[in-house]
DNA sequence: ACAAAAGTGTTTAGATTACACCCATGA
DNA sequence: TCATGGGTGTAATCTAAACACTTTTGT
């Protein structure tokens, strides 16, 4: 501690990008800032590391406070430390990414934050360096959709190969050839293919697949 | 200010995974901690970030006083922010990596700081959680070295591409077949082919490459 | 000439791409 | 029956891996 003493310290916040699909579009959780400085401007959601937590517990309580949802996927971004980031005071922000299905958000609580999901491909200007903090978790988005299934994490239980298709096309922001899309997946064989289909979209109907149970983690494939 | 001021403060550290290439083996400097607590123990060459310089600058900065080099190659890891993972006080700490040409740093300043170069096939037990640090640092470095020649970061401005191939190696901890490495490397374009030769392995001498200057940048492939 | 390392070529297997085609169904 | 999306098949291309073969040169 004596020997510590003469280093300085700082507060360490964690900001949120908050990722989900909605819409054929990927969405991310915005608010109006509430407080100087900046406050209206559009920023992450984030808080402040306590005494009690890490950073990936304080990350975890950000979400649930801000989503209602717990034990979801939520990784390490980067960090950003330049002393002059935030004009009040120098923080050093840990930003971290999460996947949810906005399906299974609750609401009243992102009414209570004045939080919207906001499409990523009609961004705000958000302050500080919340625009940076996106751009990493979307090619960290990527990455991860390159060698696992996100359908788990983004969609419902169950999903067709045209919806998965749909949201790899708004992860990557570009098309994918509709028959090779579903021979790649279905190679990898972590998909389990049900009796029932969906027949909103089409009068034939396209079947519903889920991830199979038994070996939902070791999925492996790429794009 | 006044709305910051209900939240703590914490020291935050960076902590470097300093990385060479020597006699065909990856090195890490490491030195025998000098303080309390597990004084003497082996630990990554770190310290405090201080109020005028980003976490970026504070590990270029540890980099310049334990090796003298400047401007090298530097990247974030991870943070690591377990309220206990020190358990003198609380730190939350920044890992960094870097890579080195062994051949150019300055051997008193690691003298200095009774730092030395162990192989990274034979590391003691590190304190802390410097051992995850080094893990999830050579994890980043063999995604680097899958879309971006390592050899300008870890070799000298010329060499042979059985250097390349024995560096590669290190790196992945495997062999590669020669010709398959040789035409894989060369069909990237970046390299230049020099009219010198290295006669110090071979009778028939090996040809010197670099990586061709005007597009040192903009390298890719994979392995 | 021959050993030993450097470098080239060939063959095969698998993955990727583009795109044509068939299927099922409700209106 | 036909328009519409859902789903399958195939040929051309590209890449990766395995490995045989040639080249160079000091002794």
């Amino acid at each position: 501690m004596e020997l510590y003493k003469i280093h300085p310290q700082h507060y360490v916040a964690v900001d949120c990008v908050i990722l989900g699909y909605q819409d054929e579009e990927i969405k991310l959780l915005l608010y109006p800032r509430s407080f100087e400085p900046y406050k209206g401007n559009w920023s992450l959601l984030g808080g402040f590391v306590q005494d009690n937590e890490s950073a990936d517990e304080a990350a975890a309580r950000i979400l649930k406070q801000t989503t209602g949802l717990e034990q979801i996927f939520l990784e390490q971004v980067a960090s950003f430390s330049e002393p002059n980031r935030d004009p009040e005071a120098r923080v050093i922000s840990l930003a971290y990414y999460a996947l949810i299905r906005i399906d299974l958000h609750d609401e009243e609580k992102v009414r209570e934050n004045g939080a919207y999901w906001i499409s990523i491909k009609n961004l705000p200007k958000l302050i500080f360096d919340h625009q940076e903090m996106f751009g990493k978790a979307l090619v960290k988005l990527q990455q991860k959709a390159g060698y696992s299934l996100c359908g788990s994490e983004l969609l419902p239980e169950m999903f067709t190969l045209i919806q998965l298709r749909k949201l790899y096309e708004a992860i990557f922001q570009h098309e994918f050839d509709p028959g090779n899309f579903r021979k790649k997946i279905l190679s990898h064989g972590v998909l389990e293919k049900l009796s029932i289909k969906d027949v909103s979209e089409s009068r034939k109907g396209a079947f519903y697949y889920r991830i199979k149970t038994d070996q939902a983690e070791k999925t492996s494939k790429e794009l």
